[in-house]
DNA sequence: CCTATAATTCGTTAATTGGCGAAGTATAGG
DNA sequence: CCTATACTTCGCCAATTAACGAATTATAGG
């Protein structure tokens, strides 16, 4: 239950569900996630914390950055959360446009994006 | 995204949760429901509107009583989530318990059980 | 060692939420 | 109509949470 809890806790705040449908594209690194998302890096940060916390999203530390991915953990019950909000989402408009928008967040050399949390 | 918060947030509290899984043996009402909780009816009805919005239950009015069930909505977002939900909560401890206690619930005479909001 | 950059932690604030009891609504049965 | 019962709505309070900026930690590169 406790477990269960923090996933579903995890998914009750759009900004942590729009980062989770736009990792699906690949991994990320939290300045990127933070273009994405136009929140404080103090805000995303703590975000990815609740998501790694309830097993939604795993990390790497390379240099100075933290790149974030969608779990691969064989727990059913986080495959099948991660699932059910892939489908549910599908043609949800906010994850369309994050989809659209997430492409050009990639192509951006990463230095310059980041510098200085970079806002556009 | 706004249905799919909705009933994210609904899953994140213990007592909505429980409820759900324990209505998969069959309709209550509310006073069942509110001494399976042990809550005070106020919040058990309050409880239960949050499910009824995020659809993930159903309702229906037979004299003063009112029963709620499982929601079969055909929509594949809410069977999606029951049944995640139900996968995940399976073997949890709390609803095996639960699904014991249910049973001395269904037993027991409505008119004792509910009058004045009976307390064993 | 020193500076710049990426990310996290901490402290504060405003908004939300779960809990309760009191009051209100609806229905069954004198 | 009047009372009792089942449930809901309302107002309040305590706890949680999302947001921010400031301060801190960690690493890369002079």
């Amino acid at each position: 239950m406790r477990d269960f809890l923090t996933v579903t806790r995890a998914l009750s705040d759009p900004n942590r569900v729009r980062t989770l449908m736009f990792l699906q594209g690949g991994e990320l690194c939290l300045c990127q996630i933070i273009k994405m998302l136009g929140l404080a890096p103090s805000t995303v940060s703590k975000h990815m914390a609740v998501l790694y916390n309830a097993r939604l999203v795993e990390s790497r530390k390379e240099g100075r950055w933290v790149f974030y991915r969608l779990s691969d953990a064989r727990n059913p019950v986080i495959r099948g959360a991660i699932a059910w909000a892939r489908g549910a989402l599908a043609k949800d408009k906010q994850t369309l446009a994050d989809a659209r928008a997430i492409k050009a967040v990639r192509k951006t050399n990463k230095e310059k994006l980041c510098a200085i949390y970079g806002r556009s």
